[in-house]
DNA sequence: ATCGCGGCTGAGT
DNA sequence: CACTCAGCCGCGA
């Protein structure tokens, strides 16, 4: 089954600020196991501004990439932004990270 | 139709 | 805890 850009989109849109989500969760939420699919619609994302692409995150809490050219290629700086939306870092990794999850009920 | 790749995940070593 | 391997899905060659 194709994963709808939409969808994920939707979901994204739905994170608060200062909360995260990771691939796994997404591919869950949208009843699919194509996790790599989706990093691959964000890169592809053709709304940037509306899908934070910077709050998608690994399963084990690193950044991961999402280095899509409209969403900026500075690895460092969507940690900062991340910082900057309240979410603290150990070097390249999530602090609290299960705490800040964002879990689509 | 087959092969390989990609912002990955989970289990095993 | 760090690294490796295999599995997952969709798309282009």
């Amino acid at each position: 089954m194709k994963i709808d850009p939409e969808t994920l989109y939707s979901l994204l849109k739905q994170i608060p600020r200062g909360k995260i989500t990771t691939y796994k969760i997404l591919a869950d939420a949208l009843q699919t196991k194509a996790y790599r699919r989706i990093g691959q619609i964000l890169k592809n994302n053709p709304n940037a501004p509306i899908v934070p692409c910077h709050r998608v995150v690994k399963s084990d809490g690193s950044i991961g990439g999402y280095m899509g050219k409209t969403c900026g290629t500075d690895w460092e700086k969507k940690r900062t932004l991340l910082i900057q939306e309240g979410i603290q870092f150990d070097q390249d990794k999530i602090k609290n990270f299960g705490d800040k999850l964002f879990i689509f009920l």
